[in-house]
DNA sequence: CTAGGGTTAG
């Protein structure tokens, strides 16, 4: 098999990005322009996209701290340049992340293999894949050995662009080359072959994870249980809840909304609701996905106006809520009414997949409305634009 | 609290 990953040692190191003196740390003594430019930064050059949460998410008070400590000339520990790229990417400033990244470079900083990783997983998971690919590839001139955790974020990276072959050779390369697995690589390869309908080779990946040793913990039982919703096995889900009960652990949202979508799976639409209104006391923010999952299999059993009036009941709504109804109603040929939500949802800033808005356009050109598909497609090239 | 894993639509 050939090796798949670009950080394979190829030769020699690259020298042509070591210059002079660069490999001491970074400050040495003061911050030049470079770094004073990036710490003067505005609010008003931070990108708008500040995900809103309940934590203590302040990147722009971060920020504050860390200009203070630069132009106070205090030398920050590297850890800090670490946190401080991680805080930036876990907020969706995942620019603002790869520009420090490289104004501490060019000060000098070497980055450590943590500094990588931390790019790598932050540009994945807001989109940027080739500049995840990029720094991967700057990972690999390095010189540093690639560790557990850079497999298993490539790994996911591959799978959350349907990489799916590409991440399963990572896999088995982390095999060949001896890593140690750990629950986190075994459940992220589980989560993708339960995700490709592999059910086959999930149970293998599932049986050497426990045959390991592997002690588990929630993330893991989420995992085995969500694999044995897709698979129909809902004794075998039942058993592995008590065993989280003797474990002494505690459900969460996962294991109730996994169990929810197999209890829809597997056509126990009554038992499904029984168990949503049992997460009464959780806020909706955690049932939300538990809804949609509800609200897809109604419609997919032919319950459209139950569906609907169960989506008008919802304080909050995603866009799976709109993707399933709208498509679910295309399917019965409610064109109309699809085309309805559609708007509401583009209203509501939704992104909407390329795939539903076609199906209605399509829809209601099909069944003569030929007005209506094009009044629909002015409302989509408004949201564009307005975005 | 310096890094990686688990849920829904097509």
């Amino acid at each position: 098999m050939s090796s798949v990953l670009p950080w394979e040692p190829e030769g020699e190191i690259a020298e042509s990005k070591k210059g002079p003196g660069l490999s001491r740390d970074w400050p040495a003594a003061r911050p030049n322009r470079t770094i004073r430019a990036f710490c003067s930064i505005d609010d008003g050059a931070l990108p708008a996209v500040v995900i809103p949460d309940k934590e203590v998410r302040k990147p722009d008070e971060a920020n504050r701290v860390f200009q203070d400590i630069v132009l106070n000339n205090i030398s920050p520990c590297r850890a800090t340049f670490n946190t401080m790229i991680n805080g930036l990417c876990k907020n969706g400033y995942t620019d603002n992340a790869l520009m420090l990244f490289r104004n501490l470079q060019r000060h000098g900083f070497s980055p450590e293999l943590i500094t990588y990783n931390i790019l790598i997983n932050g540009l994945c998971k807001s989109g940027r894949w080739r500049a995840a690919r990029m720094i991967l590839k700057e990972l690999g001139e390095s010189g540093h050995v690639p560790n557990a955790i850079t497999y298993t974020t490539v790994m996911k990276c591959c799978f959350r662009y349907r990489k799916f072959e590409e991440g399963l050779d990572i896999f088995l390369d982390m095999k060949t080359k001896g890593y140690t697995f750990d629950a986190f690589a075994y459940c992220t390869v589980i989560g993708a072959l339960v995700k490709t309908e592999r059910i086959e080779e999930a149970y293998q990946c599932s049986q050497q994870m426990v045959g390991n040793g592997i002690e588990l913990d929630l993330v893991s039982y989420n995992t085995l249980i969500n694999l044995y919703c897709k698979d129909g096995k809902l004794e075998d889900v039942f058993k592995l809840l008590d065993e989280i009960e003797r474990e002494g652990l505690e459900c969460d949202k996962y294991t109730h909304t996994i169990l929810i979508d197999g209890l829809c799976r597997a056509g126990n639409i009554e038992r499904a609701q029984q168990h949503l209104s049992y997460m009464n006391d959780m806020d909706f923010d955690s049932k939300l996905v538990a809804f949609n999952c509800l609200i897809d299999r109604l419609c997919k059993c032919g319950y459209i106006d139950h569906a609907m009036k169960l989506f008008e009941s919802m304080e909050l709504k995603d866009s799976f809520t709109y993707a399933s109804l709208v498509h679910n109603l295309c399917k019965a040929r409610r064109f109309r009414q699809a085309s309805k939500l559609l708007i509401s949802s583009l209203n509501g800033r939704m992104k909407i997949l390329k795939s539903a808005q076609k199906a209605v356009i399509n829809g209601l050109r099909a069944s003569g409305f030929t007005r209506d598909a094009k009044k629909l497609q002015s409302e989509i090239r408004w949201a564009k634009i307005l975005r």
